[in-house]
RNA sequence: GGGUCGAUAGCUCAACGGUAGAGCAGUUGCCUUUUAAGCAAUUGGUUCAGGGUUCGAAUCCCUGUCGACCCA
């Protein structure tokens, strides 16, 4: 029934041949005809293909299992009456060997219709070819969905920026690399929760939607409630729903979550981020340095197997090593060479700017002014994991002030390979100072201050160090990613026009 | 938001004012241990969209769409 099917599609393929998607549907209707879903067939794989390739037995005289694996059919290679296929799953690709003899002539005239980028399933016993490659000796096989679209060119892959990110599906089945990145990011996340576990951290999970979104100086993206009848902001931090839990008894607690800023995208900002945050009671920015350290260095072992990654200049970032700690001013004083640098005066603080390649606004703050420079021209030096330590007390209205030199804040700022990864304080626990804080920050929007949250504080808070952690930006460094977009599986891009 | 660059066959890329091509993929043969398998033949185009310049436009100009990079 299949084989007359078949023979009889022949010359229709001919006048097709053209049209990749036509020939596919034109193979489709013809199983359907024959009374075969391609959509519903059942196989069932016992192996993997990763673990089929670890069950051969070696030895000339060993007793090779049977195995039945799954995967999308990645290349033929059709020598007429026999054909080497490969197919490939989420742990890898295996080899299988069809031959006409093993199958018989009409199953083969039918494998022969396959296509690439179909989905099925062979089982047979392993072997070693005479290249030495373990292969399955296909005794039956299945297709158990029709692809109706070609694959992109396997050689090359897809390089197209745009196709890569809207159909990460093709670049994911094409692009090892690709592949390989995103189930790093995926361990890596994995060996994160396993450490706090460890350290008897919780996890938790706060509101995305809040009526007042803080925890961070950015622009909120605005969404409706209809039954509410109001506004609600999509978070931009975990921070102040966390700090509740500290109030809440929830000594050690975490959140490993999206945060959304309605602002520009670049190599290094998606607009929905990935960002862990962290709470421990009883600890403080120095306690926070030690758990990132130890938690920093445990991840980059389990992503690459070492303590150090290689960037794709060639510079190795060693994790292991002594991790340098450095305040705020010094490093500032260090590159202006300037030991009375915060002594001066705004305006020539802003004239040095410019022997720096840097203009400050009219509009700057003091502080500003020197954060630009820090930003722009120490930061991305700071390559080898470096504590920045002391931050100006503008920078940040959630941490406590430095008793010995109040301009400052008890909080680092963790940077490696030329980013900010991890800024952690010791917290704000005094409700008072808070609202203080925040009153300065807000200026005249009084409406952006969180009460419910400082209504909290009051209850008390223990002291506690916080921790955050840019998802991303550590993929980025472990995977040698060169854009956010390539860590995060689909990044955002502008929609595309209605057809 | 500004600047620079880009968009050509399903995919990767040529052609740079004068008949739109190649490799892979597809189709048809041959080939029972291949490794980007091989050999032979062959199909396939709204050159991103819309205007303009020109005897003639993928190519030059304008506008738009989308993307990449840099800047804000």
């Amino acid at each position: 029934m299949a084989g007359s099917a078949v023979s009889s599609m022949s010359e229709n393929l001919s006048d097709i041949s053209h049209d990749q998607l036509a020939v596919r549907r034109a193979k489709l209707e013809t199983l359907q005809q024959a009374g075969r879903d391609p959509f519903r067939a059942v196989f069932t794989p016992t192996h993997t293909a990763a673990a089929a390739l670890a069950a051969f037995v070696e030895g000339e005289e060993a007793v090779q299992p049977e195995v039945a694996v799954a995967g999308l059919l990645l290349v033929i290679r059709n020598m007429g009456k026999s054909q080497f296929i490969k197919i490939q799953d989420q742990t890898g690709i295996i080899q299988g060997y069809v031959k006409l003899d093993a199958i018989g002539a009409e199953a083969y005239a039918e494998f022969k219709k396959l296509d690439l980028g179909d989905i099925i399933g062979f089982a047979g016993e392993l072997f070693r070819t005479k290249t030495g490659e373990v292969t399955v000796r296909v005794a039956r096989y299945a297709l158990v969905s029709k692809a109706l679209r070609p694959l992109p060119e396997k050689w090359h892959g897809l390089t197209d920026a745009e196709q890569v990110y809207r159909q990460r599906y093709l670049d994911l089945i094409v692009n090892e690399e690709s592949r390989r990145r995103f189930l790093a990011r995926s361990r890596m996340v994995a060996a994160i929760r396993r450490f706090l576990e460890e350290r008897e951290f919780v996890e938790v999970e706060t509101p995305v939607l809040q009526s007042v979104a803080g925890g961070a100086a950015a622009q909120p993206f605005v969404t409706r409630h209809n039954a509410l009848g109001c506004e609600f902001f999509l978070r931009i931090s975990l921070e102040l729903y966390l700090k509740r839990l500290l109030v809440g008894g929830f000594d050690r607690v975490y959140e490993i979550g999206r945060n959304f800023r309605n602002e520009g995208l670049s190599r290094r900002h998606n607009p929905e981020f990935t960002m862990l945050e962290l709470y421990q009671a009883y600890s403080d920015f120095r306690g926070m340095m030690a758990l990132i350290r130890d938690l920093l260095r445990a991840v980059v072992r389990e992503v690459t197997g070492a303590g150090a990654v290689t960037r794709a200049d060639g510079t190795v970032i060693d994790f292991d090593a002594e991790w340098r700690e450095v305040s705020y001013k010094a490093l500032v004083i260090e590159k202006t060479g300037d030991p009375d640098w915060f002594g001066r005066r705004k305006a020539e603080k802003a004239a040095r700017l410019r022997d720096f390649g840097l203009a400050a606004e009219d509009d700057w703050e003091d502080f500003e002014v020197t954060n630009e420079l820090f930003g722009k021209r120490i930061e991305p030096e700071l390559i080898q994991p470096t504590f920045v330590t002391h931050l100006p007390q503008e920078l940040c209205p959630l941490a406590k002030v430095n008793l010995d030199d109040p301009t400052t804040l008890d909080v680092f700022e963790l940077c490696v390979g030329g980013m900010e990864i991890a800024p952690a304080y010791s917290e704000q626990n005094d409700p008072d100072e808070q609202r203080r804080m925040f009153e300065n920050q807000a200026g005249g929007e009084i409406q952006k201050i969180d009460h419910d949250f400082l209504l909290a504080l009051e209850h008390g808070m223990p002291p506690a160090g916080g921790l955050g952690l840019g998802i991303d930006r550590l993929a980025m460094l472990l995977t040698g990613a060169e854009s956010i977009r390539d860590v995060i599986l689909f990044p955002q891009l502008r929609p595309q026009a209605e057809a």
